[in-house]
DNA sequence: GTCTATAAACTGATAGAC
DNA sequence: GTCTATCAGTTTATAGAC
């Protein structure tokens, strides 16, 4: 019963060559990027610890041994992975916090833009959830945990003020609320990309957009003050 | 950088013998018990591919061979643990949903009676929560799908009435709202007892019964029609 | 029912040829 | 930059003594 072995359906290699973007015009992608990617790949649907240095190898078509060319040990693919993900997120509410609209419609914004991240670049992101507890048992990965306090610190100040412009419940519990509605994200964008074949799950059939019309309007009648309840929901104001 | 080996913090053994509850009054409880609520702790610390048989061994003092002349297989161990709390969850929700009072009132319930069931007994629900797609890959573990979808069925049932008799959202997606609402009790619960040390968790200081009134309260502004916005949410109804 | 001992395969990682 | 070959340690699981 040792059959730990799994063939990862091929991907059809996605991200078709992008007209010179610098570097060199090699027709393809860094090798360490491709390595990355299907890292993070198996990282996401596997665990880190399930997945093997031989599968990522054998997904980029070269040997175990050569892997250690582009990287030191597994812990370094999984941090480069990471490292990304998260700042990302980080930048994301950072810049979101400072748009010039209130705190409805920038808390509606972060919570779309937050799934779009989340759901754009899924592998990543999931291996950020998931691996979470090794990144508090190993020191190597501080960094992560000081950008995921930073990014908590951004949501904090827009759900505050929108507590003292009244817009939010006057006794809402700000901490509860963000780590809640983070979960809530990740989750069901996890779910919405990976989940397949269980008999309650046909996620699948949704549009992105509905399910993010979905949890804006979960979260916004959950936290709005009561006699707000009847109110539109904003759009979200666009970014990028 | 070959240090798998953990060594888990003992547990003070917890369950002080009960009283003759029947079998054999032998001062402890069955090895085979022993090992399930070892590899349950395991299994929901570290996942299910990344705990070892020896580990598990070790926690109730044997020797890895010694555990196959009680199961089989590692998967068997994953099997019997996940059983039950399926099961479990399966007859709260019928149990709730046969109970004489409206559908707020038994979905206000069906939410508390989760949260404490998946809290009672954690591991075994966290690890029926995060071993999702092993169940999904192997036919071993059809019925715990087949139970889980009776499950949703049943949640179902409630939220359709509370549509129907014009308590909740007339245009509730139901079916987003149920798995939404079960991940994120099981994800509340799963944090709030695994979770610790990170910058932004320090959710331990909250009594369950507080979390458990937060949930409630986020989850019922949601779904209820706007103009019961500002309703006293119910108290859940005493079972069993 | 537990131990000793071990099989057979797999693990992350390294050395050196090309 | 990839391959061949391999290390030392681990994995799940088995056989047989006590």
């Amino acid at each position: 019963m040792a059959g730990r072995q799994t063939t990862l359906r091929t991907r059809s290699a996605a991200r078709s060559d992008e007209a010179g973007k610098g570097k060199s015009a090699s027709a393809g992608v860094d090798r360490r990027e491709l390595i990355l990617t299907a890292a993070a790949r198996r990282f996401a649907e596997f665990g880190f610890e399930a997945t093997t240095v031989r599968q990522i190898a054998d997904d980029v078509d070269i040997l175990s041994g050569s892997l250690y060319h582009h990287f030191a040990t597994k812990e370094e693919i999984l941090e480069e992975i990471v490292r990304d993900a998260v700042q990302a997120q980080l930048d994301c509410a950072l810049r979101i916090g400072r748009l010039p609209v209130n705190a409805e419609q920038r808390f509606v914004t972060l919570l779309v833009e937050l799934l779009n991240i989340v759901t754009v670049e899924p592998d990543a992101h999931t291996v950020v959830f998931h691996e979470r507890r090794l990144f508090r048992r190993s020191p190597d990965f501080a960094h992560i945990l000081k950008a995921r306090k930073d990014t908590y610190d951004a949501w904090c100040t827009i759900l505050e003020e929108g507590v003292s412009e009244g817009l939010f419940l006057q006794d809402l519990d700000i901490y509860l609320t963000i780590t809640t509605v983070m979960r809530m994200i990740y989750n069901g964008a996890d779910w919405y990309l990976h989940e397949d074949g269980s008999p309650i799950d046909a996620l699948s059939d949704y549009p992105l957009d509905e399910l993010a019309q979905f949890y804006v309007g979960f979260i916004l009648r959950s936290i709005r003050s009561p006699e707000r309840a009847g109110e539109l929901i904003p759009e979200p104001v666009a970014v990028s």
